[in-house]
DNA sequence: ATTACTAATTCACGAGTAA
DNA sequence: TTTACTCGTGAATTAGTAA
């Protein structure tokens, strides 16, 4: 019985009334077992329960909490070296060079990411779930939204990565909730001409 | 056998000569037991092993690093919507006020936390775990210290956080080596007034 | 329906050792 | 020194029940 998964299984299940033969079945195992591991972890000191005869109701405790975040760190550490995320060049609709032009957004990005941003961005399509999961990795920088006499710009976050060598930065809406498969990018360079790419192209980015 | 704490343990030593016997070692288990489980792992496609005589080469597959990715992905779901952390509104010695008025600080807020900040500290007394545990699943920002003609100021590390949805900043010395069970917040309002606040009131926050 | 005891079983682990 | 086999033991898990 691995003492993370039922960790986790209590994690998710907190505040719920779960029974133990659920707890069984969802860990791979006899209800009987289940009961009996979470009372182990329970004397552990890494969850507290509350067993009824109509469920169990269970509650994270820091000690288990600190566990999921020590492997959370250490795995973290050890994606970051490893993931990248390959995409295909896509035309953009001429918007990025508008939006990266916007004194409000250029100046925080010369401030917040050391760019003088090239004017354009650089759009990639990507599968989402592995937009995610690779941004995931990333530390998000936090660029505010602003408004001009016009109308109102909103904020982006975005993550330092490299493409080809090149220091760039993906950025992605905050408001949005819709998911998006385009990734823009923004850089000193001129990414389309100095890597050589066309619409179609097949790249990666760290 | 944790398979996790196996793939870690993989994770971490790619690429070197390791020998089982510290396998076994770093896994509390026998040099026999490291060589079967690390055997059992290969067979099951999470990594690729070349052993030799003298020592094992390991290399963490695909298969393998999904396996890690997707336990980050759901530690992190589960901690961000765990963490919080409350504490006690104490009175401070107004120094807050000073310290936060001082251009070499609030310059640094201004650019790096996007902060016109109120002069003022909310002063929280919390358990000194608590906030260890909460800040470690921020990111660090890093304020410079600085000096004027009379004395120096030091360091101080910023973590942006939210109390009763306004967004503020958690400050902690980074010189002070003994711990600290208060903790600072800076905002660009008045927290104290805005969210009707006391000595002894309790919050929290995010 | 629950939880969780005890007894049976199995299979994971360590010890000993070979290569 | 290595890796990794076999074998025997026992801790961990299941099955059968009780409450």
């Amino acid at each position: 019985m691995d003492r993370l998964d039922v960790i986790l299984f209590a994690a998710r299940n907190q505040g719920r009334l779960v029974s133990t033969a659920l707890a069984g079945k969802s860990l791979g195992c006899t209800q009987q077992n289940a009961s009996r591991a979470l009372k182990e972890l329970e004397k552990e000191g890494f969850l507290a329960r509350q067993p009824t005869q109509h469920g169990t109701l269970i509650k994270l405790l820091p000690k288990g909490r600190s566990l999921l975040h020590s492997y959370s760190i250490e795995i973290n550490h050890i994606l970051k070296d490893t993931y990248k995320l390959s995409g295909k060049v896509v035309s953009g609709s001429g918007e990025g060079k508008f939006y990266t032009g916007l004194k409000g957004y250029s100046y925080q990005f010369r401030n917040k990411l050391d760019m003088k941003v090239f004017p354009g961005t650089l759009n990639l399509s990507c599968n989402e779930d592995a937009i995610d999961a690779f941004l995931s990795h990333k530390s998000p920088i936090h660029i505010k939204g602003f408004s001009d006499r016009k109308r109102s710009y909103g904020s982006l976050t975005a993550y330092l990565v490299t493409i080809g060598g090149i220091r760039a930065a993906a950025l992605r809406p905050e408001r949005t909730h819709h998911r998006h498969s385009i990734l823009e990018l923004i850089s000193e360079s001129n990414l389309r001409r100095e890597l050589s790419l066309e619409d179609g192209s097949k790249v990666v980015i760290e």
